[in-house]
DNA sequence: TGAATATACTAGGACATCCAACGGTTTGGC
DNA sequence: GCCAAACCGTTGGATGTCCTAGTATATTCA
């Protein structure tokens, strides 16, 4: 990382874009490239927060998921779908959370396809002190102001939505 | 990527927080989960743009970042600094663009410690043919309207200089 | 019943990132 | 001048993600 830059690189970007024949999508442009960076320092934030957890983002957000279920277990197709994730990473992130002893897979009672995921008692534990961890340390103070926040979710939710996230 | 869901997982995890204890950092964790689910979004259609050109995010901006470059030549530190990503990474896109003939390392001519990176004729090609690829696209239609795309530079502008990437 | 569909696992590959450690180079205090 | 400290790029190793393809099994529907 080192130290700050003089300038901001995005808005020499924009600038750049604009003095090469391209204005009309240089904003645009440098919107989508903040957003690129901002997932960046967030992500650097939460991965070093749940470090000592020994958990990535990823595997949390899994876990955290898990921790919300009404019957506490899911397929793991459906946990595919809600965050949105192939679902051989969700094998992958499975696979080692039982490995660590944080989650167990069981047959589905009925269908005998699918494979269910619940937490084990370890598991619902952690997720317990990494979600209290995250939310002391990072989006307690997340660098932006709540009228920021607020604008945030609103854009970014009009936007996912009209990517076809979901239908609401 | 399969079809929309009938809701929008954020706004469940958001409500999840606030019954469950943590309803100060709610909508916070919102908005920075929004972000992680947009940048997701928005690489996918960017890298899928620059599939045919048989290029990655990584090494087009550094593609991009050359063909600004005022003297055409850059070294890897300062390329480094600009992208905000860890020397090691530079090496890494240097050495797959490299291979695919569109820069080329050159000593330094005083300092013997940095090398510098230049594009090529076939590397400056790709990278006009492949901006031109990304303004049309996605730039061109950002899923933003034109007031969000504002209110996005500067609520990430603000957030970055906050997080120290630039001061200014 | 038979064909199409759905779920999950496996194996393999392409990438990006981070870290520690290493040579070669330059710089700056003495 | 000299030598220690700082700097630059690279290497090798480890992690982790995503994707494609193929396989096995189970379910659904014509």
């Amino acid at each position: 990382m080192g130290t700050p830059l003089s300038r901001d690189p995005i808005a020499d970007a924009r600038r750049n874009w604009e003095e090469h024949g391209w204005p009309d999508v240089a904003a645009p442009m440098a919107a989508i490239t903040a957003v690129m960076r901002t997932q960046q320092i967030l992500l650097a934030r939460i991965e070093a927060t749940l470090k000592p957890f020994g958990l990535t983002f990823a595997r949390y957000e899994l876990l955290a998921l898990l921790s919300f279920a009404r019957k506490g277990s899911l397929p793991m197709k459906k946990a595919s779908a809600l965050l949105q994730v192939h679902p051989t990473s969700i094998t992958n992130a499975v696979d080692r959370l039982e490995r660590a002893g944080l989650v167990a897979r069981s047959p589905h009672p009925t269908d005998g396809r699918t494979t269910l995921i619940e937490l084990t008692g370890e598991g619902r534990s952690l997720a317990k002190r990494s979600t209290a961890a995250l939310n002391s340390e990072v989006f307690s103070d997340p660098g932006f102001s709540p009228g920021d926040v607020d604008q945030l979710i609103r854009i970014l939710g009009d936007f996912r939505r009209n990517a076809g996230d979901f239908a609401d």
